[in-house]
DNA sequence: GAGCGTAGGATTGCCGACAATCTCTCCTCC
DNA sequence: GGAGGAGAGATTGTCGGCAATCCTACGCTC
């Protein structure tokens, strides 16, 4: 089985057909902030919604919950994760353990293709940008991240960097202070600018860099909101 | 649900009653080296060895392929991993990101139980490496550096890096020059030390040169029986 | 005798149904 | 009026069965 990290996107809106079709299709919906950490995925819902029988999405929903994307209660049900700070602070510590030496390494192995292609990605990113999709600029900015792993030729390093991107993604979405501008591009820019010139310390720099920014940029000041069942009796959200 | 990785022994011989009772005994056999790499897992057959039905069988398995300690190939079942030589370097490579830094930490947190818990741990390695239970051995020495991550209370960290030693371990297993002696108890004694004086720097050199030593003590020459079919072929192991 | 197509057996993929467990509501009792 | 308990509803956990797919072996043709 291919990783379900690594899927792509064989998805076709109408009819997802396999368990990692369901999975990609949560995945984006979760990531896309279209469904709301802390919702309850029923196995029953989420299946008649699809199209799919429950055991594709009881499959699809334990390979969310191995990304941390849900969280499995038993005799519960499925729930959004709900990323604490604590969990955020985490992430990006893991993150620029394992980011920035894979950034010089890409720079150290990069040829005229791999560049080509994260400047098409960076294209497509601001496209999404521009276009106000946020939850496609989210993502794929997030993908531009695994990207520079695959480059650096780290297939183990690029599964994690993905998974702790998609969860970055998440908390990006609960926390980030200014949802209108994601003005993380000259990050991103210079980021290839140092991948094509080949200097492995300057994108060690600007990755580590882009990190802080990233994870100082989220307003992780504690809320009344945090906990799930005082959420849940507040009724909405 | 809790963390299949994280799980630390609910097993009973007689009756796993559950897929995560299942994953664990089966991710025991193949640490130790109870079944070779490559050999399939039958869902059928697993099943009625261990006394439970088909589907928690492959909840298991499914567990276990994202853990990378078995390949699902669709329509065709599960096999033991057989990690490569790309792989073993690539997962060195991880550990070496990951884990120094995060020793370093472990050094500046750790309080007194901490360290007290980290000798009885070794104590417990000593012990099976003495009684020449060489896969206990493996696993226990293996804990060892998901304590270390722990310490430096990391969740997220210690999640990869648990992940990247099981690995790790069966790398071992498949491409340890010798197996008789698992000579690294020095490295693991001097990072206990460094840990109890609070030596940052030291914990993490110990255990940056001790992850250099692990990969430098495979046998990870290229070898005729890398294919799987052709060893299959071979007959035999 | 070698190569190819086909039939058979076996295994996984998936679905439906039943049992187990949890949550919510309502009733009773203090 | 509030707390505790029992029952109903709903959801998940698990099992057997059927269909789909793949590997193997046999037979046929060249």
């Amino acid at each position: 089985m291919a990783d379900p990290i690594f899927s792509s996107a064989p998805i076709r809106p109408g009819a997802p057909a396999s368990a990692e079709a369901v999975a990609d299709t949560l995945r984006r919906a979760v990531l896309a902030h279209r469904v709301a950490p802390g919702t309850k995925l029923s196995e029953d819902e989420v299946g008649s919604a699809l199209g799919v029988g429950r055991a594709i999405v009881r499959e699809a929903l334990r390979a969310l919950a191995h990304e941390h994307l849900v969280e499995i209660q038993r005799n519960r049900g499925a729930f959004v994760a709900r990323p604490d700070k604590r969990e955020a602070v985490e992430i990006f510590e893991a993150r620029s353990l394992l980011e920035p030496r894979t950034a010089r390494s890409a720079a150290a192995r990069a040829e005229y293709a791999d560049v080509s292609d994260l400047r098409r990605h960076l294209a497509e990113e601001n496209e999404a940008m521009g276009s106000g999709d946020s939850g496609r600029a989210v993502y794929l900015s997030g993908q531009f991240h695994v990207q520079i792993a695959r480059i650096a030729n780290q297939v183990t390093i690029a599964r994690f960097v993905e998974s702790l991107v998609l969860r970055s993604s998440l908390i990006v979405a609960l926390y980030w202070q200014r949802p209108s501008a994601i003005c993380e591009c000259h990050a991103h820019e210079a980021l290839v600018d140092a991948i094509a010139m080949g200097d492995g310390a300057g994108a060690e720099e600007i990755m580590h860099g882009h990190l802080v920014d990233l994870l100082s940029g989220l307003d992780l000041a504690e809320r009344p909101r945090e906990g799930v069942s005082l959420a849940m009796a507040l009724k909405g959200l």
